[in-house]
Order: structure tokens, then C-alpha cells, then sequence
DNA sequence: GCAATCTTACGACGATCGTAGTATTATGTC
DNA sequence: GACATAATACTACGATCGTCGTAAGATTGC
């Protein structure tokens, strides 16, 4: 059995992203978006959203001539499962230590640290030291 | 050309995160650290860590009989090409959206947001709307 | 000295992924 | 009705990765 770090490569993830951002699209629509950035055959975009299909990623319904892509599973919960692989396989199971190092090697804005924090307050025991009711 | 979501693939980070963990090893003590896991061959194990040497994550030098192997590169730097590759691919290269979807689909104990919260605290902007001196 | 053991070297094979060409089918046009 | 157009289906190929077997070389124990 061949293991893998993440259930989906990097092209396959190209189109969900198209796919996601476009709420609906035909593979003459994905292809024409990632035709800005690099060159690709129409049919290599095609098989791409096939086996996405195939993995249980996109659904589709034959509208006219083509078919109509959508997403099967909601973006949030693919992207949480990439990150848990993630988590587990690079970062020993902590997520605290993924956010160490998100915070030592990236370069973030002042803007992002407190996006960030905004982000967490409120959530868990945020127990401070001297406000224990 | 073969375009690739992450530079290592899952038993390559496997192996190295045990070299890491040891500081040093031979292939015997990663094998015999892997059965504890799972069963590999001996020689699967060399086949990995030999690549990993060819792609400069190892170095190696002749100690009597076998080699012993080291970490060529800190594993912090490694660990922060991982994620600024899963950033750029998966969340559009916002490391805001990670840290959203890490504390949305992720069940983080209370700890490790208390953690992450003193990982954040002391970089980056944290000008509290209240304290400003 | 010789056999057992441990090590590395080399090659091979299957699976997955990215890529794309060709064939086929459906649609619309004149 | 014939033809051009556009879509899908099918097949294939190269690269990478995980897996391992076999060969060959060195060390040790007796």
C-alpha cells in the first residue's frame, strides 16, 4: 500500500480551488482561469476533475452539452483534513508547534498577528491569570 | 515537469523526524524505531534515508562499519518550507485562513490555546485597543 | 580460515499524479 | 443531410514515491 502525506496533489487542489471560488464551473471555465497563470491542456483539466469526482471531491449534473462542477464537500472541512495530516505527519500531532513555526518562519504583518488574535479570542479556557470570577 | 504540493513525501518525513528526534542514527536504530510502528524492511529504510542524503535533508559519515546520519538542515527550516508550501497551495497564501481553519475543524484543548496564545503575545503589533501607552 | 551476520549498493515493481493525445459523441449550422 | 464545433471517454506516458529483494563487501565469532 502506497502512503501519502495529503490525499490530494497539487493540481487536484488547483481546480477545487478554481471550483471553490467559482461556486460552479465547467471544465472550459477552470481551464480558462488557470490558462492566466500557466499553460495546461483542456483535457488534462478534464481528467483532473474526473478523478476529483471520483474521490468523492466534486459532484457534477450534465447541463446542456457539458457538465457542471460543484463541490461535494465543503472547502472548510477539506482543508481541515489536509491540515490534520499535516499536523500529524510533520508536526508530531501539535498543533501548537505548527503555529510556533508559523510564527518563527513566516513573515507576518502586524496586520495578521492581530487577525490572528482575533481569531481566538473567545475560544477555549482563555483564563487569564488575574480574572479568575 | 511534475509539480509537487510538498517536497517530501510521508515516509521520507517519517524518517527524518526520527533522525531528528535522535540527533544521530544509523539506519538499524530508524528501522528498529519504525518497527515499533509498523513493519518495513531494513532495506526500505536505507533506500529512504540514502534519498534524503541525495536531497540534502541528510548527511552522513562512515563510523566503523555503517554510516551514521545527521540532520543536514534544521528541522525548523524544513518544517517552515512544509508549511509555506501547504500555505501557498491550500489556503491561497493567507497563514490567517490556516490559523481559521486550525481553530475551527481542529478540537484544541484548552492548553494549547492558552499556548498559542503565549506564542502570539509579544510579536508582531499586539497593540491592545485599550493599553495604549 | 570460514561461516554467520550486518552493512551498503543496485535494481525492480506497483501505485499515484500530472500531463496530454486521440477517439467518440452530441449540438448546432447551412 | 453533411460538417464544424465542443464536450467527454479512453488510453498512455513519464516522474516520483514507497516498497523490497538480491548481490556484494566488511566484521565478528569460533
Amino acid at each position: 500500500m502506497k502512503r501519502t502525506m495529503l490525499p490530494l496533489g497539487e493540481a487536484e487542489m488547483e481546480v477545487l480551488q478554481h471550483v471553490w471560488g467559482l461556486q460552479q464551473a465547467t471544465v472550459a471555465q477552470v481551464h480558462e482561469r488557470i490558462l492566466q497563470e500557466r499553460k495546461v491542456a483542456y483535457t488534462t483539466v478534464m481528467t483532473i476533475m474526473k478523478k476529483l469526482a471520483d474521490k468523492g471531491y466534486l459532484r457534477y449534473e450534465q447541463e446542456g452539452v457539458a457538465y457542471v462542477y460543484s463541490a461535494a464537500r465543503p472547502p472548510e472541512q477539506v482543508r481541515g483534513n489536509v491540515l490534520r495530516a499535516l499536523i500529524e505527519r510533520v508536526f508530531r500531532g501539535s498543533p501548537t508547534a505548527l503555529v510556533h513555526t508559523l510564527v518563527q518562519q513566516e513573515e507576518l504583518s502586524d496586520a495578521e498577528y492581530d487577525e490572528i488574535r482575533g481569531l481566538l479570542d473567545g475560544l477555549g479556557a482563555a483564563a487569564k491569570p488575574e480574572d479568575t470570577p
